[in-house]
DNA sequence: ATTGGTAATGGTAATTATTACTAATGAGTT
DNA sequence: AACTCATTAGTAATAATTACCATTACCAAT
C-alpha cells in the first residue's frame, strides 16, 4: 500500500485518522468534526474536509459516496460492501460477501474502458423500522 | 405498472417526460431544463426538479444518483445497470447483464431489513480516454 | 360554459454540503 | 535556530437542490 501525497503529519491529520480508525460507524465529515473537536477544539471544518480528501487520495481511508446525503468515510480498507438505511443513511458493513468478479473486457461497450464497479445494499435499519411501524398506527 | 401520485398532466410534466423518453443520454436536471425550454420557454428550473421527483416517485422514470456530481434521469425502466465515466460522469447502459439475485434474508444483519441493491460500473469513456492520453504527452 | 377547490407553476430565496481563498502558523529540514 | 513551504483557521464562495408563496390553470361538479 503506497502512501504518497502525505507530506506532513500534523496533529489535525493524525487525530482525524485516529478517530476514524476508532469507529465502525462510517461517519460523515461533520460527525467526525464534532468528534475531533473534543481533542482539538480549534480545528476547522474545512481542515477536516481537506484531510479526509488527502487521506482518501493517499489510500489510507476510503470515501463512501453513493449520492444519498453526505459522503461518509471508512478507515477499514478490507474488501467489503456496505448496507445503507434508505431512511437515515446509516451504514453498516456487509460481512462474508466476497468482491464480485466481473470480466470487464466483456462488459466493455460503447468504447468505454471499464475499470471497476460500485455496489451497495439498501435496507431499513431497526430504528427506522420501528419508527415506520408506529407511523402505521397513526391517524391520517 | 401502477401510477398514483400523478394528479394532473400539465404541459410541463408531459414535455419533461416526453423529452426524457426521447433520449438515451441520461440527462441531468439542468440539461433537461435546457432541452425542455426550447418547447416551453417560460418553464422554471424548479418545475423541472419538482416534476422529475414526482415522476420518479410515481414510477414513470428512474433517478440515477450515485453521488458523483448531479443526479441523472432515465425513462428506460427495463432492468439494466449503468456504466459511468469517472471523468465526465457520462452514463451509458450496460446491456445483457441480468439483475443480480441476492438472498436478502441471508444478507440481513445487524437487524437491518435488506430491500435491494444499487450497482453501477465505472470506466472511462472514449472522449476522456483520448484526453487523458494527450495529457501523458504534456510536460509537467 | 362557469365556477370552485386545489395542485401546479414561475420566480426567487434559502439550504446544504463542499470547496476556495488568504493571512498566519508550524512541521520537518538544513 | 532559521528557513521554507505545506498546512491551518476562519470565512467567503459555489453548486445543486429544495422551499416558499403569490398567481395560474386543470378538472370535476354544478
Amino acid at each position: 500500500m503506497k502512501v504518497d501525497n502525505i507530506q506532513r503529519m500534523t496533529d489535525q491529520r493524525r487525530v482525524i485518522l485516529d478517530e476514524l480508525r476508532g469507529t465502525k460507524s462510517h461517519p460523515t465529515a461533520d460527525e467526525l468534526y464534532r468528534t475531533v473537536r473534543k481533542r482539538l477544539p480549534r480545528i476547522s471544518l474545512g481542515t477536516v474536509y481537506r484531510n479526509l480528501d488527502i487521506l482518501t487520495r493517499a489510500g489510507l481511508i476510503s470515501k463512501l459516496d453513493f449520492g444519498a446525503g453526505q459522503s461518509r468515510y471508512d478507515a477499514d480498507l478490507s474488501d467489503h460492501y456496505h448496507l445503507r438505511c434508505v431512511d437515515c443513511n446509516r451504514i453498516v458493513d456487509v460481512m462474508g460477501l466476497p468482491r464480485l468478479e466481473y470480466d470487464y473486457n466483456i462488459l466493455s461497450q460503447s468504447e468505454f474502458e471499464v475499470i471497476g464497479h460500485s455496489l451497495e445494499f439498501l435496507g431499513i435499519c431497526p430504528e427506522c423500522r420501528s419508527k415506520q411501524g408506529s407511523m402505521l398506527d397513526m391517524p391520517d
